[in-house]
RNA sequence: GGCCCAUUCGUCUAUCGGUUAGGACGCCAGGUUUUCAUCCUGGAAAGAGCGGUUCGAUUCCGCUAUGGGCUACCA
């Protein structure tokens, strides 16, 4: 029997969330749809000392920005719940139950202070069959000391019993067979007392299997865990339901070795999270890719690509391309450098793709705050106009604000290489001529060229010694769209006052 | 230190034993744009090293080197 596809993605509150994380839910919400399954938003926070106020609020905003939905789990409701880790101590605490009875796990009542003293002590110090018996658990105290202890109240931990030399089989869809031996293992903690919440490793494999996850696709960084996991759910007895593990490659810093991080972004000047993220104990703001102007697609499809590809050369893909082109057998093994250059190209190409009128409606509050306004269909001209020169959203103001401002200064190296003596007379020849042009054909892009060109020819002017200085009075820079789509949005008196204020002060 | 994972242009990657080792980002050069950007064309740029296996290894195996991850009463 093959039973439905059931992925989870199930964060720690602790924080932001991490772009590296984005790309994990990205793949699973990916395989979950190609399957036709369920992907459900668990959120794991067993430590609750790392708890952060507002970062799952955060995180569940930054999947509906990024477009990423979830089936069930914290926020979305669903059969399996509840979806947070703390409302299921119950839960967890007959499970641990369950292993102590049957003898697969044990309590120790080890302080931090004497763990720690163990492990000056002896060096590469590890819990487990070869120590155990030195210390202070059920296995070496008597039955009534365990009693009197418990009564006293006494903090114990959980441990799990592991039995050394065997060999665990670890079955990767990324990586293939790993295997490795119980006695390098050590007795982890699976619960504790003093809180009443299970450790990560006991509540992942217990809600796994409750949850019917059928595959778990995580982060490189779980895989030496990974046969604790396969033991626990053999513990259990859950084998033949054991989710199939796929561990992702790690995304590193764009230089140097080493993980990504919050300070690589910092340092080197780009986002590592998706929105903005304001740190409640330290008070830091953090960037985020949607307020750097991001496009969520551009993100996502970057994102994507960085430990998986297709396999053919395409490189631009919507979501549903995404989702059917996705296999977890074409992830690479290694680690993926970020490059954030890359990224900038995604969301040009994505900026290239939208709709001039979308783009002028996003656009227009921005030109109202700078204090002018421009009807949309107008608005959208100038946007299709200066478009391939804009890599984010928000440079537009910087490609577009002379059309709403006239220059005041004018580029010193421009001016001295394209402002000639006879620049004053040609353009005021120009200005004459512009006169006599009618507003319907200065309002045509096609139409204002033609004329403006064969007045050049027949004036006997050398084109360029008109146009850039043209270009400089309007612009105030030799850079921008053709002069025309300007001067249709311009019009003619305010073209022509342009370039009388541009004789005014450059002579 | 121990254990695990990995290793193709600067970066992301293709290659499922036989290829002039392909594409993309970035970089450089030229063209288009009488500006800038876009766009087009071209260029430089890679199999970590050493041993095997094989008629033949980037591809399979081993060792070394390098990189990464884990080694908490964090996830």
């Amino acid at each position: 029997m093959t039973r439905k596809v059931r992925v989870r993605f199930a964060p720690s509150p602790t924080g932001a969330l991490h772009i590296g994380g984005v790309r994990t839910a990205l793949y699973n919400y990916l395989f979950a749809k190609q399957h036709g399954g369920e992907f459900i938003f668990r959120i794991e926070d067993t430590d609750s000392n790392r708890f952060v106020p507002g970062a799952e609020e955060y995180i569940i905003e930054s999947f509906k920005w990024l477009g990423i939905t979830f089936d069930e789990g914290v926020s979305f409701g669903g059969n399996y719940g509840p979806y947070r880790q703390s409302e299921r101590k119950d839960i967890y605490k007959t499970y641990v139950d369950e292993l102590l009875a049957k003898g697969l796990a044990y309590m120790a009542f080890d302080t931090p202070e004497e763990l720690e003293a163990k492990r000056t002590e002896i060096a590469n110090f590890q819990y487990d069959a070869s120590t155990r018996l030195a210390m202070n658990n059920s296995l070496t105290l008597s039955e009534g000391e365990v009693a009197q202890r418990l009564a006293n109240g006494e903090k114990y931990v959980v441990r799990v019993k592991i039995e050394p030399g065997e060999e665990i089989l670890v079955n990767d869809i990324i990586r293939g067979e790993v295997r490795i031996n119980s006695s390098i293992l050590d007795d982890k903690v699976l619960y504790k007392s003093s809180d009443g919440l299970p450790t990560y490793h006991l509540a992942n494999i217990v809600d796994d299997h409750l949850m019917e996850i059928t595959h778990v696709i995580r982060g490189e960084e779980w895989l030496p865990s990974a046969p604790l996991h396969v033991l626990l759910y053999r513990y259990f007895g859950w084998t033949d339901t054991m989710p199939q593990f796929a561990h992702l490659p790690l995304l590193l810093k764009p230089d140097g070795n080493g993980k990504l991080s919050k300070r690589d972004g910092d340092r080197l000047g780009f986002p590592v999270f998706p929105l903005e993220w304001h740190d409640p104990k330290t008070g830091e703001v953090s960037s985020g890719y949607r307020e750097s102007g991001y496009f969520p697609e551009a993100v996502l499809n970057f994102l994507a690509l960085l430990g998986w590809n297709p396999g053919t050369e395409q490189e631009i893909m919507t979501m549903d391309e995404m989702v059917q082109l996705f296999h977890l057998e074409k992830c690479s093994k290694s680690g993926a450098k970020f490059d954030y250059e890359k990224g900038k190209w995604f969301n040009h190409q994505y900026l290239q793709l939208k709709d001039n009128m979308d783009l002028a409606k996003q656009f227009r509050p921005t030109v109202q705050a700078k204090g002018f306004d421009m009807e949309e269909a107008q608005l959208a001209q100038i946007v299709g106009a200066v478009k391939s020169r804009v890599t984010f959203a928000n440079e537009l103001w910087d490609q577009t604000s002379f059309y709403f401002v006239a220059p005041t200064q004018y580029d010193e190296k421009a001016v001295q290489k394209r402002w000639k003596p006879e620049t004053k007379n040609e353009l005021g020849a120009l200005v004459n001529y512009l006169k006599t042009m009618s507003d319907a054909d200065f309002s045509s892009v096609e139409l204002s060229e033609k004329l403006v060109i064969s007045w050049i020819e027949t004036s006997g002017y050398n084109m360029g010694n008109v146009m850039n200085p043209f270009r400089l009075s309007l612009v105030g820079e030799m850079k921008g769209p053709h002069i025309f789509d300007i001067t249709a949005v311009l019009g003619k008196a305010e073209t022509i006052r342009r370039i009388q204020t541009a004789i005014e002060k450059l002579g």
